[in-house]
DNA sequence: GCATTAACACGTA
DNA sequence: TACGTGTTAATGC
């Protein structure tokens, strides 16, 4: 059952606790929501493991329970694109499973970090059942499409701290990544694989960040003082 | 000029 | 102890 997920051959059901972190689950009735729950599976993985490999077939709908995730891919000329990344409440992989396509990215931890997988199957019979995972599923998918308009705006600001304010906005999705909260878990190191700067650079932004009043730089993490402020960020 | 890597001291989990 | 942070110095485009 578990073919080509091996990051979920070492999968157990998930926990009470696990499943009341699931969003998605709630909206369904009791009986959908039972079945999703005993379908679900939940698996550790390591810093630097691949969850999902480009080219591989889909075969489950992932959440991050815990940790970090990245989503890149390897260029012809040997260097890595970094499209986003994955924190805690996400759900992804769902365009992959509609088209029953093979995954066009990799997905990897950047940390220790908690998945959780529905498999494809149960996926599809909840697309083909039930109205509210529809208009769960369409919500992610809305809601996606806006973070990649922001996403080509933040791309477009060339100076370091608008592009450390943008990602940082992104990560604080409330609906997309609603296992955030106002804490991000998150390293300057990290933050700078997924910016695109060096640790030291980062510091720096996020320094300039909290001087104006748009964060609070934590040990390990950053907190959001002001997600509209961070969002509209622009330098001066 | 500005960002990067390297290196170091210091504080925290 | 191992890791993350803050800072400085040297180097490169």
């Amino acid at each position: 059952m578990l073919i080509n997920s091996p990051v979920l051959e070492r999968a157990r059901p998930a926990s009470d606790s696990e499943l009341a972190g699931i969003p998605w689950l709630r909206v369904l009735p009791e009986a959908d929501r039972e079945q999703a729950a005993r379908a679900m599976r939940v698996a550790p993985v390591r810093p630097g493991e691949r969850i999902v490999r480009f080219g591989r077939p889909p075969t489950f709908w992932f959440g991050v329970v815990d940790g970090l995730l990245k989503m890149s891919n390897d260029t012809a000329a040997g260097g890595t694109i970094t499209y986003t990344g994955i924190p805690p409440g996400a759900w992804f992989g769902e365009g992959t499973l509609l088209k029953r396509e093979p995954y066009r990215y990799n997905i990897e931890a950047l940390r220790s970090s908690v998945v959780a997988g529905l498999p494809i199957e149960d996926f599809h019979n909840l697309l083909d059942s039930s109205i509210p995972f529809n208009r769960s599923v369409m919500n992610l998918l809305n809601e996606r499409l806006g973070q990649f308009i922001a996403a080509r705006e933040i791309d477009r600001q060339t100076d370091p701290e608008s592009r450390v304010a943008g990602s940082l906005a992104q990560l604080f999705h409330p609906v997309l990544y609603p296992g955030v909260g106002s804490l991000l878990r998150i390293t300057q190191q990290e933050l700078g694989y997924l910016v695109g700067l060096s640790r030291q650079r980062v510091n720096e932004a996020l320094a300039a960040l909290a001087r104006h009043g748009l964060i609070r730089v934590e040990y390990g993490g950053v907190r959001v003082l002001d997600l509209p402020g961070l969002r509209a960020f622009r330098p001066r």
